[in-house]
DNA sequence: TACAATTAAATTGTATGCAATTTATTTTTA
DNA sequence: TAAAAATAAATTGCATACAATTTAATTGTA
């Protein structure tokens, strides 16, 4: 029992946090590359399945992900012919993306990646429901802290 | 229930460990910043702490991270002066990087971060151990799958 | 209504991650 | 043992992440 002890990297829960959602979007990469999107172009288009259109600002609040980030990942996108973008008419700051033809069409193609990603995870189904509250417990924690400043 | 549930962002599994472990790094940053380290730097570091001597390829399989990510990370740390590099005398293809007495000193003043760490995370001390061996279990199985290729 | 404060995207700069390649060295093996 | 295969780091190239700044537009308010 050493004062360092929480300084171990076995002693630590964010270690394997950080080093398993890396193993994760390793192992979507093989899966992807099939369809030439990556990991974060991927979310993108499922936040534009479920929405059809939305702001920029809105998918980076369903993916916890700036502007910074997000505006190559759209116009990557976007040059790929899965969605368009154009100035909102309601606000000309914002700029709302909308999916075509051709995104949607993806989706039909692109059922069988979360499929073959599940029979990697090695888990129960029970496990997965419990690594799934906690890991939105501590997400919403995080939230109620950045929204109070 | 459609076809395209398991395309959903909520069905998914990966994204909350995704979204989870990029909100641990970002608020790790303000901590780390006093010490000006980044999170990667960090937890190199605490590899270092640990075993005061390690060659890339060590540091890499402790931390799954290759040389790509890892040889700008050493440099950095080594021109803050916290760690020192040679080549190996047993292998001259091996670097061998060890700790320096600024390295060591640097971990009494850094065992404030895990602590202030944990105080943000928001979970007792079960649903952090079920947590931990859930992502373990995750991590290992990988590991098993990336050995047989 | 001017004008300050706020907001949405885009841009810029730094630091990862990781695949792929290169270079130097060591190990295998024919 | 000489050539082929393998290995360790470094390098290169691309795609994130994210803080900070910039630009354009909208809101709040004196």
């Amino acid at each position: 029992m050493s004062k360092y002890d929480c300084l171990k990297l076995e002693n630590q829960l964010c270690f394997p946090l950080y080093a398993c959602a890396k193993a994760v979007t390793r192992h979507y990469k093989p899966l992807l590359d099939e369809f030439d999107l990556t990991y974060t172009q991927y979310i993108t288009m499922m936040v534009m399945w479920e929405r059809k259109s939305a702001s920029v600002k809105e998918i980076g609040e369903y993916l916890y992900l700036d502007s910074g980030t997000l505006t190559p990942v759209i116009n990557k996108l976007e040059s790929k012919g899965y969605i368009e973008k154009h100035r909102s008419d309601d606000d000309a700051r914002g700029v709302v993306v909308s999916i075509t033809e051709a995104g949607k069409k993806l989706r039909d193609k692109m059922v069988k990646v979360p499929e073959a990603m599940g029979g990697c995870v090695a888990l129960t189904e029970e496990e997965a429901g419990e690594l799934y509250t906690l890991l939105y417990k501590i997400l919403k924690h995080f939230d109620e802290i950045d929204a109070d400043e």
